[in-house]
DNA sequence: CCGATATCGTTCGGTCCCGAACAAACTTGC
DNA sequence: GCAAGTTTGTTCGGGACCGAACGATATCGG
């Protein structure tokens, strides 16, 4: 992680790493004081994206939110993965599919996967795994025997019970920066792009 | 994609799936009016997260926040890969790393990895894929043996100027609900929470 | 000059991830 | 009641993904 070296790109990368949000960040701060371009110093990775799209017309603002997010949403994940979840032997995946089953009590797998975000077909791995460790009963269902119902193993049940305040307790620190109105706001553009996105 | 059952969890669901950001959604409405709990009408996910979490101290605006990010960057993600990389037959890291190698012409392959926000491990096997497909050129380092440069092909640059307006055009579609000021505010408050999960 | 140390990219094992194809089970129309 | 259509979960192929272990290469100390 301690990039050292002297050339160009890591010395201008320094610790926050990654062009796309790096050059988004910098795009916001243009913006925010209305400037045109030249008035800031833009690191190397600004200057070659800048070259790059030069005479294309680009919606540089889109492309700074959509890069932020993605970016965003990988920093959080794998803060949580390497503070909270390794350590209990589980993937994002498997946190995401046990605390689903973890809040319903028994559910069945399609709605599982819906829930989740995970295709069936991903479902149908995670949830063996799952089952491997024994955090995970499966039931088929009284009156459908094409549908199984999902449940937690009583150690399933201790897992959660345990690792859920840590889990929360770490989204609560990553966000301590941010004001109730700033997560507000936060919440409200993302369920913009959510609801643009998955309109058909 | 279309759900037509009546069961309690698929109707609530509605054409927004995923209990956590429904849940979110919820907790920030809340918010916004100051309210305590029981002034809503919660929808059945809603419902079961409160009483799971009931008697719990959680921080609710930190997990809303996580969870609209995750459910926010994989809408963004799927949404562009559907629309737009599938057809021309990339992946989302592949065309990040091609994103990447284009802007900077020439790049070390480590230097690659950290701005497309992969492991090295990973960018491998990804690069592998993009050399088969004659979209990546790799040199060995001239000044050291250890070192791999990539750079595009002519085919890759013609992909690049082809597919990239249209990656633009529709990021700019998936953003067109957000004002500018929008738009500001939440680089601003993703940024924010990169800092935060990616500080050592 | 040469051993200790550091860095770069690859390999490997395990998991995730999707879409397509599929079989089994249910539902609907006639 | 049964053929046609739909839904559910599995399997499969191709790819992404990480961390750890590794070999090759480079650098630093003496």
């Amino acid at each position: 992680m301690t990039r050292t070296h002297r050339d160009p790109i890591a010395s201008s990368a320094g610790s926050s790493s990654g062009a796309l949000s790096r050059y988004a960040a910098a795009t916001a701060a243009a913006e925010q004081q209305g400037s045109a371009s030249g008035d800031f110093t833009l690191d190397a990775t600004e200057q070659a994206v800048a070259e790059r799209l030069q005479g294309m017309e680009i919606d540089m603002s889109a492309m700074a939110v959509v890069s932020n997010v993605y970016r965003a949403a990988n920093a959080l994940r794998n803060h949580l993965e390497r503070t909270v979840l390794t350590k209990h032997g589980l993937t994002w995946t498997g946190w995401v599919v046990l605390w689903v089953i973890w809040i319903w009590g028994e559910i069945e797998s399609r709605h599982v996967a819906a829930e989740a975000g995970v295709s069936k077909g991903t479902l149908t791995g995670v949830q063996k795994t799952l089952a491997a460790k024994g955090l995970v009963d499966r039931t088929v269902h009284p009156d459908d025997a094409r549908r199984v119902l999902l449940s937690l193993t009583e150690e399933g049940e201790r897992l959660m019970a345990a690792v859920f305040p840590e889990f929360n307790g770490v989204e609560a620190w990553m966000t301590t920066e941010l004001s109730g109105a700033e997560k507000r706001e936060l919440a409200r553009g993302l369920r913009a792009l959510v609801q643009r996105a998955e309109e058909a």
